[in-house]
DNA sequence: CTAATATTCAATAGATCAATTGAATAAGCT
DNA sequence: AGCTTATTCAATTGATCTATTGAATATTAG
């Protein structure tokens, strides 16, 4: 039956698309991607693994054609193949926290102080923003700032945002971005930013959330 | 760091159920699945593996949150625990289709006559079927048209629609749909109904398709 | 040209996964 | 109760995947 190998073979591509995102660190590296290019050792240092690791992984992904790359100079640069990457990791969370009841404990556990953060949707904040209405803070750090953030975001990363609180006007209320839906670094910083008494929410989702919705991006 | 093991944590389940799609056999049975409740031996005799086989496979995915099961009588019936599974499989399709030259090649090789079919929007086809225009056809096998189907749509499987090519309208264009946006059978079957002279066309993507866009389904 | 940096390649051992087989359970039928 | 059907469990074998290590390649700097 050729229509059978014709099934076979198209679901075994699709499993092998599946099968590059199987593993937990592929997928923290295609979080980071999200955010914008990087280099190897750049995601090897961000993500705690050996540089030939991290290369190999790499190489799965591209030839799951997931990522792509360009080399220049002596380092080589990858990034998230298209849009449609993002969508997929995006359906990869939204059916985890649906459907496996671990995650949602995990995630609750965590991020306990989630419904109390109000998150803002995209749209609203880019109304209130565009109206002077409200401070963006990127807490993400300065790399992934650099290679795309919202629209008139300032960029005060996690780890500094004690030392930098005068930096942020207080009588303007912040809505924080960060990583993504489950990245711990906008959650963390509203706490912080409320504790000294300043009016703060989080986005909902982050940067690549954002994208998605194809709403602009500086750079 | 307890955040980093949140990280860790979180992305291992997201993992699990990339894990659990990692296999073309257990793509498919979620194909399958994707039409409509199935019972395990059905769901064997149509993929064509054992039945303890088919068993372990379904039960990796259940782990994975990504099927749920109900026990009636002797038997076991499986099914998509939601929508947004069918979404998820959408975006892999998709993700496959954009960045993987190889699917690429293997579509239009099988599907070749692909652009020539001038695939009807799913809105477009309710419009018109409403309207009486058009005959809807279901051409897959009997029990999976009876779990659910278009409004209107008339079911004649694509293995017997030489013999009862008699039973529709040949005044009325045809669209025909079937499981999906790769599943051959309605192509096949406008194929051969433009042979006959009768006027066809095909829906593009199938049944689950049409539920994710939250359009009406029969029973 | 030589040294240094960034990345990839190659080989290894330990772990996990897939398909098969036969037995075990559970529900209905006679 | 015994028999049949549908499904799951358990154990096996062969295959594939992961992390690590050290060497190989390519590009830039001195």
């Amino acid at each position: 039956m050729s229509t059978d190998n014709f099934k076979h073979d198209l679901f075994n591509h699709f499993a092998r698309i599946a099968k590059a995102m199987s593993h937990g660190y592929r997928l923290e590296l295609l979080e980071f991607l999200a955010q914008g290019e990087r280099s190897v050792d750049a995601l090897a240092q961000v993500s705690g693994l050996g540089v030939a690791n991290t290369s190999q992984h790499l190489q799965q992904l591209r030839q799951a054609g997931l990522v792509a790359n360009r080399k220049q100079g002596q380092k080589v640069y990858y990034r998230l193949s298209g849009l449609d990457v993002s969508a997929l990791l995006a359906s990869l969370r939204k059916v985890a926290e649906c459907h496996l009841a671990d995650v949602d404990r995990l995630v609750d556990d965590y991020l306990n102080i989630k419904d109390s953060l109000e998150p803002v949707p995209a749209g609203e904040l880019l109304k209130r923003a565009s109206a002077g209405l409200v401070t963006v803070l990127d807490v993400r750090p300065a790399e992934e700032y650099m290679s795309g953030h919202l629209p008139g975001a300032i960029n005060i990363p996690f780890a500094e945002l004690k030392k930098r609180l005068h930096e942020v006007e207080r009588d303007k209320e912040i809505v924080a971005y960060c990583r993504g839906p489950h990245c711990v670094l906008a959650f963390d910083a509203v706490v912080k930013l409320r504790e000294v008494g300043i009016s703060a929410r989080r986005l909902e989702g982050g940067l690549p959330e954002w994208k998605l919705e194809g709403l602009p991006v500086e750079s």
